[in-house]
DNA sequence: GTACATAATGCGATGCCTTCTCAATAGTGC
DNA sequence: GCACTATTGAGAAGGCATCGCATTATGTAC
């Protein structure tokens, strides 16, 4: 599991800093129950109800940050804004099976994609960040629903 | 290939209408070369230089459309907005490598991850439309910049 | 071919997520 | 503690995408 210590070192490493905003967005996270995916929005709210708000922009700027670092995953599970959890390796690595039309997310492993999905990266010479696999689908009850689009 | 005419029949399927707007748009990705991806505005300037413009308005609300037929495949190739490009099935369907920094893209097949994503949507219920990997990393070239985040 | 019902288009206005600007604050190393 | 400067917070600004509505035009029935 990722530390805060590890977090800092990381930070340091490039001449950043670790602030406590930082140090809560990142236990934040490690705490999230499994199938949990939190919003810019989402994240707000939670840390203002926790008695320890931070401000929109820097949970933007810090989402940002630990998402290119590799820390955090950014998904697109549903239109018009993005969603965030902890990327973990495997056997917690997993992915996501999203509705188009009613956004219902399904979490789903396999450990095979992972490995594909490194391999290819470091063929290419990249230094992998995060790998999903990412279905869209019609859910069984929007399938049944005639609804448009 | 999907041709204009299953694109009317599926259109005619759901009470909806084969325009001259759709026929152009679908005809533009069936042409587009490998590799190339659309963004909504750059689809918009292609079809004015083309003499044939459309209204942007139209061009959302038909990628979005299309995207949600799986005719064509919505990405999140750079940060900002939605690429797009044709779905196709195997052997052409394909996945991306994506340098969070730089924004290169590659694309790269493995016929294993539709299988396995068509293979999961079935086990659920649900009616698969598309299937994507997309793997975040940093290029050879951006690992040697020192570029922040 | 004509007429009708209504889906779709085009235009501008609007919405909303995200980024930007910049003064104030606060980590880090010495 | 001090200097340096990365980071924060607040509001303004930006930009992709959607909305509302009058107008146009497709598909169907006659
Ligand atoms: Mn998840
Ligand atoms: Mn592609
Ligand atoms: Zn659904
Ligand atoms: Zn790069």
């Amino acid at each position: 599991m990722y530390t805060v210590s590890s977090l800092k070192a990381e930070l340091h490493e490039r001449g950043w800093r670790l602030t406590p905003q930082r140090e809560t967005i990142l236990q934040i996270f490690q705490n999230l129950p499994t199938g949990e995916h939190l919003s810019a929005e989402d994240l707000h709210v939670l840390l203002q109800q926790d008695g320890e708000p931070i401000s929109l922009s820097t949970i933007y700027r810090n989402l940002k940050m630990m998402s290119r670092m590799g820390i955090l995953r950014e998904l697109e599970l549903a239109e018009g804004h993005k969603h965030y959890e902890i990327n973990q390796p495997a056997p917690y690595h997993h992915h996501h099976l999203i509705c188009v039309r009613c956004n219902k997310t399904t979490e789903f492993k396999n450990d095979s994609i992972l490995k594909m999905g490194a391999k290819t990266a470091q063929k290419e010479g990249y230094h992998l960040l995060d790998c999903q696999l990412t279905i869209h689908a019609i859910c069984p009850s929007c399938q049944r629903s005639i609804l448009p689009i």
